[in-house]
DNA sequence: GTCTATATCGGGATAGAC
DNA sequence: GTCTATCCCGATATAGAC
């Protein structure tokens, strides 16, 4: 690995957010981190107490520069289209980059649901006030009552999957890492193209979704 | 565990099921996988020889009976919404019952990307096939050259990612059970009108998307 | 702070009785 | 087929020299 003068601390943290990356909390091994790492396990122990307490390291730091971006972007006072296209843009960077921060978060939500509490009351995020904020753009921008949360959820599916899934797809249509990398970055602007135009056609107040409405048709 | 007169091979398969899908390859205990099956352990390895062995068991189940269905759907001389439209329906209710599946493939793939080839070649899809028919209805139907691909993985993640993202949706808003649960209901109708949405705009032929057009303007 | 050597434990796998 | 007891390796963690 190539450590420009990094502190033994950061390049524990890098190898381990590498390792955590590849094989998931259980199956990361300790010495494997202490060699990506260059130094050997006794070393890892002296920096961070356990295993456990250095995964919190890494998750924390991940988590925090995932959603840190997200709020500023969303709670900004651009159009809607522009946050999309920011939020894809920015993120497809990072996550392609850091493909481990998705994973690493749902495995660690999956693995350790109550170890992961604490990390989300530490990134100072109002969820329902985002909620509210989205609400009021579409209801402006789009004339439409939609459930955020959908639009949220769509945004954050069509973003993070692509990412999450690669080795699946890539297994089945059998592509290259190269040419599914190109498929990710088209969808920088595939994505907000794509959701661009789905709420352009709720614009008619006739098809509107009101969230406390009862429906029951289902073809 | 209730076992209804269950033989031992489909009680440890349920059991490994189970317990696979709560911790992955890695966290999984053979000893947890015991007492969920409600034997012990050496009768694990009398039946499978080795963990290794009853994972491929559990995860080849799991996938075929995601992808099966998937293939008849799209397959199908039925309309594109229709198929959309059935396969959320559907795989909604398969993937809500048995939310392992989807995050258990996923985390296979991420964890032991080799051991999986053998499986999908079992599975006897033709990924490119699929895509081809894909294109060629969207054209039919909607005049656009889009990508398939992009429409297809569009359709996985807003049907799987929510599901797959369950425990970190619910923890963020912190939203019960049932009401994450209602919101996934709803998306059977929403998603399908949200990509019927998205494709009908595409019908304007100036619009289009060329696969094979280099496009640079990324703002 | 960084290393080598070692304690300790848990988990997959097997032997062998019934 | 099913059980108990046991092997053995590998992984976390610590002791202690430098």
């Amino acid at each position: 690995m190539v450590n420009i003068q990094q502190g033994t601390e950061e390049k524990i943290l890098s190898a381990a957010k590498t390792v955590f990356h590849r094989k998931g909390y259980e199956g990361a091994r300790m010495q494997e981190i202490a060699d990506e790492a260059g130094i050997n396990k006794a070393l890892l122990h002296y920096y961070f107490r356990s295993k456990e307490r250095l995964f919190e390291a890494v998750f924390s730091d991940a988590f925090t520069q995932l959603m840190g971006q997200a709020k500023e972007i969303f709670f900004s006072e651009k159009p809607l289209n522009d946050k999309i296209q920011s939020f894809l843009t920015h993120y497809l960077d990072v996550i392609t980059e850091n493909s481990y921060i998705p994973w690493f978060i749902l495995n660690g939500m999956y693995e350790r649901p109550g170890q992961m509490k604490t990390i989300f009351e530490q990134s100072e995020i109002n969820p329902l006030q985002l909620m509210e904020h989205l609400r009021a753009q579409i209801r402006k921008e789009y004339h439409s009552d939609v459930n955020p949360l959908h639009v949220w959820l769509n945004i954050l599916s069509l973003c993070i999957f692509p990412v999450v899934a690669k080795p699946l797809i890539r297994e089945i249509f059998q592509l290259p890492e190269e040419v599914y990398q190109q498929i990710l970055d088209q969808r920088k602007t595939e994505v907000p193209r794509f959701i661009a135009n789905a709420l352009k056609a709720y614009e008619n107040p006739e098809e509107n979704i009101h969230n406390e409405s009862s429906r029951e048709e289902n073809s």
